[in-house]
DNA sequence: ATAAATTTTTAGACAAAGCTAAAAATTAAA
DNA sequence: TTTAATTTTTAGCTTTGTCTAAAAATTTAT
C-alpha cells in the first residue's frame, strides 16, 4: 500500500468516526486539501483493491478489509505519539507531524515490539484510542465539557482539537489530561464557563470547553 | 529531498567509502539493482541540486552538500538501528529493513532527541560509526580478521558484511561485538584460520574472516 | 416541476521515477 | 590504430498521483 493509498483510509477513516454515513467525495477533498478529482481517482482505485465500497455519485465508505488497515494506521500514529512524548520527551503539541511521516513504516513486528516497548498504552497524548493489535478500540466514556451543567465536574481525558495554538493555550491554563474540572458557572448569552482547575479559577469561551473531553466523576 | 534522491546519495557515499574516486553511473546502478539509464536520470537531477559533481560519462562524486545530506541519512539509518536493537530488543540482522525506511523521516530534532535518548552512541549493532550531529565520524582503527597473522588476537568491532546470513552464522559461534578472537593457525593452502572465541577453538574461512573487522590488542 | 446551484466524474495534461531499445562515447583488444 | 566490447546517455514509453476544465449527475430552490 502506498502513503496516499494510506493516508485516503486514514482520512475516509476519521471522517466516519465523526458523521457514521457514506463520506462524500468533496469532503475528503477538504480534509486532505486536494482536489475532488484528485479524490475520485483515488477511491476507483482503493475500489478495485477492495479497501472501500464505492459507487459513483454515492459516496464511499470503508470496507472490513479497509476498516482494519485503516486502524492499524492510526495504530501506528498514535504509539509514536507516545513514543515521542514518553521517551523521547516532546511536548504533545509537536508530536502530530512526525508521526504523520511514522504511521507509514511497515513492520508489523516493530508496531508490536513499540507497543510493548510503551507498556501497551490505551491512549496517545491527546486522549485518542489506540487500537490494540486485533484493531479492537477500548472506549472511554467521555463528554465535551460544554455539554456540562453547573456544580458538575469531570476530568480532563481528551481533547477534539489538536492544534498547537489550543494545547498551548491549555499548557498555559495548566489544564492536562487527568486535571479535575469543575463547573462553576456557566453564562447563559454566550455559553461561556467560569472553571476550577485545581485551586484556580478562570473563565473559558464555549469554544475551548466544546474542545475538551471530560469524563465525568 | 525525495526518498529517492536520499537512496542514491547514500549508495553513493557507501561507495565512495569504499573506493574513494569517482563513482560509476553502472556501480550504483549495480548497487541499488536499478538501470543505468535510471541512474542517468538521476545523476543529472542531483546534479542541478548541487549535490553531486556530474560530468557525462566522467563519473559521480558528493559535493559537500550532498556528503552532508548523505551522512545524515547515515546518521538517521544507524540510530534507529541502535534503538531497535537496543530498546525494542531486536536482533542484529533484523534491523537493516526497518532502518531502511525510518531513515527517511523528516525531524531533525527527532534525530538529535533519539540521539540523546540512545546516550549518543558512536556505533551501530555492526559496529559501523554513526556520524555526529555535524557529521563528524569517530574512525575506529581496525581491521579485517583475515589480516591478523598468526598468534595475533583482537576484538570484534564489526562486521563487513551485514546480511542475515553471516550475522546468524556469528551469532551461532557466538561471536559478537566485543569478543576476544585469537588466531591460533593459519592454512596457507586456503588461508582458513583456526582461531579461538572465548575458551572454544574453531575453524573458520578465509570469506568468513574477510567479513570481521577486529582491532588488534 | 423545472431551473439553478452544487457536487461529482471524466478527459486530458503534467511531473517523478522507473523501464527498454537505440545511439554515442569510452575503453580494451587485436 | 582501427575494430570490438563495454559503458553511458538519450529518446520515448509507463505508472502513480496530482491538476484543470468541461461534462454529467444530483440536490436545492423557485
Amino acid at each position: 500500500m502506498t502513503f496516499s493509498e494510506e493516508n485516503y483510509l486514514k482520512t475516509i477513516y476519521h471522517l466516519t468516526t465523526l458523521l457514521d454515513s457514506e463520506i462524500s467525495t468533496n469532503a475528503i477533498a477538504e480534509k486532505m486539501e486536494t482536489k475532488a478529482s484528485s479524490v475520485t481517482d483515488m477511491l476507483k482505485k482503493l475500489s478495485e483493491k477492495n479497501l472501500v465500497n464505492y459507487k459513483k455519485y454515492q459516496g464511499v465508505s470503508l470496507t472490513d478489509k479497509g476498516l482494519h488497515s485503516a486502524k492499524m494506521i492510526v495504530r501506528k500514529h498514535r504509539l509514536w505519539e507516545v513514543f515521542l512524548v514518553d521517551k523521547l520527551d516532546f511536548a504533545w503539541d509537536e508530536v502530530h507531524d512526525i508521526a504523520e511521516q511514522l504511521e507509514h513504516i511497515k513492520s508489523e513486528k516493530l508496531i508490536n515490539k513499540l507497543d510493548e516497548f510503551l507498556n501497551f498504552p490505551t491512549e496517545d497524548p491527546h486522549g485518542d484510542p489506540i487500537p490494540n493489535a486485533e484493531g479492537m478500540i477500548v472506549k472511554v466514556e467521555k463528554q465535551l465539557l460544554s455539554e456540562l451543567t453547573e456544580k458538575q465536574a469531570g476530568v480532563c481525558v481528551g481533547v477534539k482539537d489538536t492544534s498547537s495554538e489550543f494545547l498551548q493555550y491549555l499548557d498555559k491554563q495548566e489544564i492536562a489530561l487527568g486535571s479535575k474540572i469543575e463547573v462553576m458557572s456557566k453564562e447563559s448569552f454566550d455559553l461561556s464557563l467560569k472553571i476550577k482547575v485545581g485551586n484556580k479559577e478562570l473563565m473559558i469561551s464555549n469554544k475551548i470547553a466544546a474542545n475538551l473531553f471530560v469524563k465525568k466523576v
